[in-house]
DNA sequence: TTTT
DNA sequence: TTTT
């Protein structure tokens, strides 16, 4: 039997994405959203309110484009699959485990942070992007790698982009 | 094998639903959705759009918010699920088919149509909501039938809403 | 802007499901599902999997179908939404975070742990459930706490259930 | 504002898949899925079911692998966007709306139609497929059209595949 | 840490 | 810990 792995979330982006370099020249980037739902306590009549933060982990042209038009504040709806990361802890040594959402697909929906521009939204698909983009975006940097990166890349990370935003700027579509 | 029938839009009403109330008091509201996809052509460069309607049809309590909030143009999620009608053609006698998305949950969006409203959002579900509304709300008015309802309900439909719309104001939660 | 978190998984069971009931009657179920991608590796042309594990928690009415109907190896179809509840380490006294999917719509879908049964499926609903099941099971099993459950809750699980497994079996529609 | 235009299905073909090929050897695949629903009626307490039939439409590598693996009865996972076409009713001229499905993902499931075979599963995407398959399967095969392909198509298919199946056959990951 |  |  096949599975099933899928997340979808709409949600307002806590600080500004952070994007890192890998020596290969791919970009990765993570940052957080915030979910809230609310309702009506059926006791009291209060309205409630309860926030959930999720981890969002992308790569390649999707990272990129990420690192480029999302910030603090921004409205970002998200698609992609679960993933739990074992991680140790440096003090104790003990294991730990992170869950993210590895985000394929990203469309940003204005918002808060939007800093005032008018035309939004787009979509981006993690994998070749159909028609949306050149095809001269190298298959490594499409690639989400599916064995977590090893622990030490944030620090092996290149200081300078392999290649500069600037570049791939004309070819957003909006 | 268990089956899975489920769509998801977010979209914005092409008019102001359309509500309309069955003999036993049950609310129907329909109106149509448009999706916009948009990428840019490989050989030309050139933007691309292109435009989907959908025909959105919700029961119940689901009807009576949605035929009270939204409007031509308003942003909005739903989450339903599909189904083909059969339906004649007056004129030739024809079985002719319609698809629509039968619509279990709603969350406005916000949007051009929006009025200009303060808070926005929240979510309502088609059953029984968890703890978003009173239990007052009755189960007929609830439950979107599986069957079609009769072709002739829209005639049939009572002219007067079996309950005044300003009952519920104060169970909406923002 | 209203946000989305929606989970949407298809796996297998590691174990068999654990269910317990709170000192007011409503079941809480918890067990893991196996999610497997596999891919050929472009560069080795070798086949590669990897195996995902959720943590799936069901509440109320889903809970007690749940914990009669599912066992391991149980091929299942989860819908619910992504909570991260937070803990104490008792040895370090430090904060710890799991993640879990807070489901509200299961469907079994059959598989090896499915004890040669003929028909599978059907789906239930976190929520009053459509015309699923009758308007007797209360509502208070019929909640998902949107407030993670004290810590101690296990703990004071009840030990016998509230009501009968029994009571509802002919309730299921299969 | 982005749009969302989102279909999940899973669901048993009612007959096998028609395959063909367009002049420039992009393949196009349609089938129907069915979905059924079952509910216990609350007045009556019989058991209700009713089935939804669904139109899959398919493009290049994905529409390939639909048309070689899948047949009559197989349980099949489809996700993709809701597409309505229109087309003249030959004898009035009127015209005409079709809803489809244009998948842009594909899971096997296995089943009745499953010819008892061995693995099953996998999952194959439209667009470029990260690691599945090889670089080799050029972009026109993997497009999806965004345009509704000209009505006389079909009748233009080229009566022999471009490419022969078995060339792919071992990139089949499974 | 966001947003309403 | 599952499944293929």
């Amino acid at each position: 039997m096949a599975s099933l792995n899928k997340v979808l979330l709409i949600g307002n982006l806590g600080k500004d994405p952070e994007t890192r370099f890998m020596p290969n020249g791919n970009a990765v980037c993570n940052f957080s959203i915030a979910t809230t739902e609310s309702w009506k306590d059926k006791q009291s009549g209060q309205k409630q309110e309860k926030t959930e933060w999720h981890n969002i982990s992308m790569y390649g042209r999707l990272a990129e484009i990420a690192g480029q038009y999302l910030k603090k504040g921004s409205s970002v709806y998200i698609e992609g699959r679960l993933q739990t990361r074992k991680w140790q802890d440096k003090q104790t040594g003990a294991d730990r485990y992170t869950t993210e959402i590895i985000a394929d697909e990203m469309k940003m929906l204005g918002g808060r942070g939007d800093g005032g521009g008018g035309g939004m939204g787009g979509g981006y698909n993690q994998q070749s992007g159909g028609d949306d983009f050149n095809q001269e975006y190298s298959a490594p940097a499409q690639q989400a790698p599916r064995q977590a990166p090893a622990q030490s890349a944030p620090q092996q990370a290149a200081a300078k982009p392999a290649r500069n935003f600037d570049d791939f700027e004309d070819d957003i579509p909006f």
